[in-house]
RNA sequence: GCUCUCUUAGGUUCAAUUGGUUAGACUACCCGGCUUUUACCCGGGGGGUAUUGGUUCGAGUCCAAUAGGGAGCACCA
């Protein structure tokens, strides 16, 4: 239970016993009643023009402070940024007992302290606004200390955390120190408002489906399993929401949309998170070539609402997300990047051309596979503008419809930006019988040992022999999006709270 | 799961020559000075090689194992 605290930990222990020596709470209850905040006074206070700011109340976090006898600066941060504060001793003591300055102040009071003030905001003679302070009331005491990154008049920024295992373990203290770590998780919610007003703009409903789910469907992957107690069964953690928002569409609603947290029993990696979000949209009466107009039109606006504009920059590449994004077949896509016309050839001379361009392949795998095998190592990672490929082979794809005139293909599409897929989707399969004969496929695979193949769903067959309207559907990793569209290297840079191991004890 | 790589003040960022005195610097922290400073400044002070073992006269440095992180491969989104 006991823990070895550093000195500045005794330190800050002992100040709190000082405060609370004094007669002071070092955690008090009452509201504070702010009336302004960092952002908005400097982008609004002129000398001129003072009113409005002449009796300011702020609160946060002390970042910084200058002691220079009887006169200090510090520097306060609230929600909306950092602005500095003058401190003078008379002002916060006008009476004959200098403690709060003297004593709490100026000794008892650590960096990472929340603390409120009252004030005016002022320019000094150095040019730097600031509030002079009035009153200050110590709202919050801190007991560990805070790394301190300092930014200098050139921007430069000193002493910043880089060492990605305190940022993901101690996210906290990363978003109080590091505001542009803060900036990126807005910058993800605001995708997701986007989305959520673009959809419900179209009439689009948002639902909520099982986690826990008796059977696990919707895509190839291993699941997490766990145990309820009274019922005494197994359930699954969902890889998918899928099965359920079609039977959603089979009970009448024409577009239901979830952003759905999915789990997956899989390894980890900068792409790769064990639970990890999508947003699943089903839309009645549409087909596929419909929703990828529609979803070129959704991520026009996710990256016009971010930066005012279709291009974003990511990594070394910038990306531009103006319709209409450009659309190759999968046969297309590969003719394009190894000069090749694959879309007659039999399975044996597909294998044979796979091995001639070093892509590997083996003798388990279908055409299908091989298909997807070589777009894989030769087309995707090419793909850096956002791009369609369409057309998928159907042994890839048991949930999706088989496409219209071409034989042994679905309606099928996937948009790939940055060499990675972003999303997927596909006329959906709503013939019960050609359904069931898929997943019967499926337990074939299972059988000989493919651990990912999907599992038969009785109810689901059922809902769909009641009848589902044509749909389609489109699943969007909310995650990988993020990553691209705030221009981040890793998963764990838009998660808050990365899985991790354990720490040592 | 496999391969490579990293771990230095118990807040952070970095040094330390072929293995060679008592492992340094800035900041943070503590003490002192200063009423418009600004990566504030000036003077003084305490605290460290992830863990365990090995090689060596001598290990932060070389070797091994363990723990954790990162990158890549495989699987997937």
């Amino acid at each position: 239970m006991s823990r070895q605290l550093s000195e500045q930990e005794q330190i800050r222990r002992d100040n709190l016993q000082a405060i609370i020596d004094l007669g002071l709470s070092p955690y008090p209850s009452p509201s504070f009643p702010i009336n302004a905040n960092a952002k908005d006074i400097k982008a609004n206070f002129t000398p001129e023009k003072p009113e409005g700011y002449q009796e300011v109340i702020l609160a946060g976090r002390l970042m910084s402070r200058r002691i220079m006898g009887k006169a200090s600066f510090a520097e306060l941060m609230d929600s909306t940024g950092r602005i500095q504060i003058y401190v003078s001793r008379d002002d916060i003591c006008p009476d004959e007992d200098k403690t709060l300055y003297n004593t709490v102040f100026k000794k008892l009071l650590d960096l990472g302290d929340f603390i409120g003030i009252k004030g005016f905001a002022f320019f000094t003679k150095m040019g730097e606004l600031t509030i002079h302070v009035k009153e200050l009331t110590l709202l919050s005491k801190s007991l560990r200390p805070l790394p301190v990154v300092k930014t200098d008049a050139e921007g430069q920024v000193h002493d910043a955390v880089s060492d990605p295992e305190l940022r993901y373990r101690q996210r906290y203290v990363d978003l109080v120190i590091n505001p542009d770590v803060r900036n990126v998780f807005r910058q993800r919610t605001q995708i997701y408002t986007t989305m959520r007003n673009f959809l419900n703009e179209r009439g689009y409903l948002e639902v909520e489906t099982p986690i826990l789910q008796p059977l696990y469907g919707g895509a190839a992957a291993r699941p997490f399993k766990t145990h309820h107690n009274t019922l005494d069964m197994t359930l699954y953690l969902r890889i998918a929401n899928e099965l359920y928002l079609k039977r959603l569409i089979v009970g009448g609603y024409e577009g239901v949309y979830e952003f759905s947290k999915d789990f997956r029993n899989e390894g980890m990696s900068r792409f790769h998170n064990p639970e990890f979000t999508q947003i699943e949209l089903y839309v009645a009466y549409k087909d596929y070539e419909w929703m990828m107009s529609m979803t070129e039109e959704l991520m026009e606006k996710i990256a016009m609402d971010l930066y005012g504009t279709t291009e974003v920059q990511v990594g070394e590449n910038l990306i531009n997300f103006k319709r209409p994004w450009k659309r190759y077949t999968m046969y297309e896509a590969i003719e394009h990047f190894t000069g090749t016309d694959i879309s007659n050839m039999t399975e044996e001379q597909m294998f044979a051309f796979a091995k001639s361009i070093h892509v590997e392949v083996d003798k388990s795998m279908g055409r299908g596979k091989i298909i997807d095998e070589i777009f894989g190592e030769k087309c995707e990672s090419h793909l850096i503008q956002p791009t369609f490929i369409t057309d998928y082979p159907v042994e890839m794809s048991p949930l999706a419809k088989k496409h219209r005139s071409k034989e042994g293909l679905v309606e099928r599409f996937e948009a790939i930006c940055n060499g990675k897929e972003i999303c997927n989707g596909f006329s959906e399969l709503n013939d019960p019988i050609d359904q069931r004969a898929r997943f019967e496929e499926q337990l074939e695979l299972g059988k000989r040992g493919d651990d990912e193949a999907m599992v038969l769903d009785e109810d689901f067959l059922r809902a769909l022999e009641y009848g589902m309207p044509p749909t389609v559907g489109i699943g969007i990793g909310m995650d990988r999006l993020s990553m691209i569209m705030t221009n981040q290297p890793s998963i764990q840079d838009v998660l808050f709270f990365p899985q991790m191991k354990p720490e040592a004890t």
